[in-house]
DNA sequence: AAGCAGATCAACCGCTCCACC
DNA sequence: AGGTGGAGCGGTTGATCTGCT
């Protein structure tokens, strides 16, 4: 009885949910002057009522300086898609290849994007491997992936020069997207330019209140 | 303008792995 | 060798946003 008064007691002083501004401006000054740390000491330590979990989360999806926010390249989309054909779900070791990104950012793009499009065109036509095609990858406006009946023929498309990888992706190791059974019939797929994610208080904002602070 | 449905993404949860004792 | 705690990972959820009717 007593025992679960004091656990709902815990529960109540962890907070959970969204990040308040306060909280993230904790966070990033406790962590510019101790460094990264044992995070459940350093969330009790910087006096944050949330997990070291959380708070490990928090910095490095959202909080981190060297965090890209904002749209995913055509490049990088294909970057994705190749590791995901090479790797599957290993979403931390694609993210590696994509400086800046989340593992959290390129799992959530793959489900909500590239995922229902194939899907979608799961129920439309058959074939069992990848053929990717950027069409135009100067405006980043859509990209092309057709998905070709033959293995023999999964290859980039002979039309188009190998993406510009401008990351430290590999290229000697490079294999073609050959994508396992479940991702068959993929014929032709278009994704709109992603819009950009204004959150309630940008980066900016919060590197801003930060450097003040600092002084 | 309001209501609804689908899309998106931040955050949580549960599990595994690994280092340390 | 086994136990424990922290870190990391992938899956899932739920709040919010966006576009359509």
């Amino acid at each position: 009885m007593d025992r679960n008064m004091c656990n709902s007691q815990q529960e109540v002083d962890v907070r959970k949910g969204p990040w308040t501004m306060e909280e993230d401006l904790i966070l990033i000054n406790y962590i510019a002057n101790h460094g990264e740390g044992v995070w459940n000491s350093l969330a009790r330590s910087a006096g944050l009522k949330r997990t070291g979990k959380s708070c490990r989360l928090r910095w490095l999806n959202y909080l981190r300086p060297d965090v890209r926010r904002g749209n995913i390249t055509a490049e990088e989309q294909l970057i994705i898609m190749e590791l995901h054909a090479k790797w599957g779900n290993r979403w931390s070791k694609i993210a590696k290849h994509l400086p800046g990104r989340t593992d959290n950012e390129i799992k959530n793009y793959w489900r909500t994007r590239i995922q229902k499009h194939i899907k979608q065109a799961d129920q439309n036509g058959t074939s069992t491997t990848a053929q990717i095609c950027n069409s135009n990858i100067s405006d980043h406006n859509h990209m092309i992936i057709k998905y070709h009946d033959q293995a023999s023929t999964s290859h980039m498309c002979s039309s188009c020069p190998p993406p510009p990888h401008n990351q430290p992706f590999d290229q000697t190791t490079y294999s073609p997207p050959t994508y396992p059974g479940n991702l068959d019939n993929l014929q032709a797929i278009s994704f709109p330019a992603d819009q950009s994610n204004d959150n309630m208080w940008s980066m900016e904002d919060i590197w801003s209140v930060q450097m003040l602070n600092a002084e």
